[in-house]
DNA sequence: ATCTGTTTCAAACATACGTTTAACTCAAAT
DNA sequence: ATTTGAGTTAAACGTATGTTTGAAACAGAT
């Protein structure tokens, strides 16, 4: 079909472009060229270039936490406390992250470069519309945090998870570069995976910290 | 002097602006509005808007890595060893961090996020910029932090210093960001200097944690 | 074959941007 | 008093951007 055909390829083109030079850096036409549609198909399409980058993130995040929310359903009944471990909980995160979109990796490290640009872009509009429109999801993961950290202060446990979140995001959607200073500073390289085996027990001491 | 007195109330506004809409968002003549300054003057005293940003981040960068060095050459007086705890090696990065223009905490936030874009863009010029500037300083701390971590093997300690730095990283850049929404769901905010408070911990068990 | 609604397209539009220019100001040196 | 040169200014320049337009192409139903 002519329609979803050209929607999915300016979304794939906008989410590459967006993680690379950001999304004011980003212009329309660079997207619709490389999408190899016409640049008027955006505004169509879309409305206006705030509404796609709204849309690039919607095409990531649902099927994230529809992903979660399945693995929470199964949880539950295993586990009917609905207590985690904090160690469970960063496996649960490291898979599902790991299995949307086919354990696509690029795709990671662009939806973790979108995450952080989220955070301080866009004067907030941005933020705004991911927590309405994910609301109960985050809620929902909210719960799953708070009773794998059952010793923290609510304000400790919002800025652990922060500063957990910070880690990831700038690990992942550095993970090409990081790894290439790497291989520069130590003739050594890790694989992806070695460095999210390393990052697991990073977070979970950080989060378990004395105060 | 009317000439120092132009550029610093350029740097200035660039300054506050670029945190906080960042850099592509906020344009020259909104900097030389609030400036109180005519447009073509950053042209003029600067060259172009990407000198701009260079000159705005060497301004914070510069003192900042004196100010490490001279604590750096005092303690290496009272410990000849050389051998700081982690803890101690936060507290020193908190406190040149905190002492840098007199505890202004806006200056901080520009910088990380400076930081997190050198990381970024691979072939940004900041990231080039930044590394023949300061190739030197970054060294001396590579060595701080290797001496505060003796049990690490090189690889885990090289992915266990950006793990911190990414949360740092993103916890500072986005701070008022975070504060907002901390308020907005708890109706309570932390000062600043209590989510510093909190993170040094997450970090130092970071770096401690078991493998 | 014709109609109908949707999608694509090249072109134009209005605006905002970084940069450049040339005239002007004014204090310090000659 | 005149010259000099750095600093400032308003205006203009060229370009890139997001958006809109109206016609063309297309697909599916009648």
């Amino acid at each position: 079909m002519a329609h979803s055909d050209t929607v999915t390829r300016i979304l794939d083109a906008a989410e590459e472009l967006f993680a690379e030079h950001g999304f004011s850096e980003t212009s329309l036409r660079s997207i619709t060229t490389q999408a190899g549609v016409n640049l008027a198909a955006v505004n169509y399409h879309f409305g206006s270039k705030k509404a796609l980058i709204q849309a690039v993130f919607s095409r990531y995040l649902s099927p994230f936490y529809k992903m979660i929310a399945g693995s929470l359903d199964h949880y539950e009944k295993i586990k009917p406390d609905g207590v985690l471990s904090i160690e469970e909980m960063l496996g649960y995160f490291v898979r599902a992250i790991a299995g949307v979109s086919g354990g696509d990796r690029r795709r990671l490290a662009i939806f973790m470069r979108l995450l952080g640009l989220a955070y301080n872009q866009g004067q907030g509009h941005l933020r705004k519309y991911l927590q309405n429109e994910y609301k109960t999801d985050y809620e929902r993961l909210m719960v799953l945090f708070t009773n794998a950290t059952p010793d923290l202060k609510p304000e400790e446990r919002f800025w652990r998870f922060h500063f957990m979140l910070g880690s990831a995001a700038f690990t992942l959607s550095n993970m090409e570069h990081l790894r290439a200073i790497q291989k520069d500073e130590f003739n050594e390289q890790c694989t992806e995976e070695d460095v999210l085996e390393l990052l697991q027990p990073f977070l979970a001491a950080g989060i378990r910290a004395a105060k």
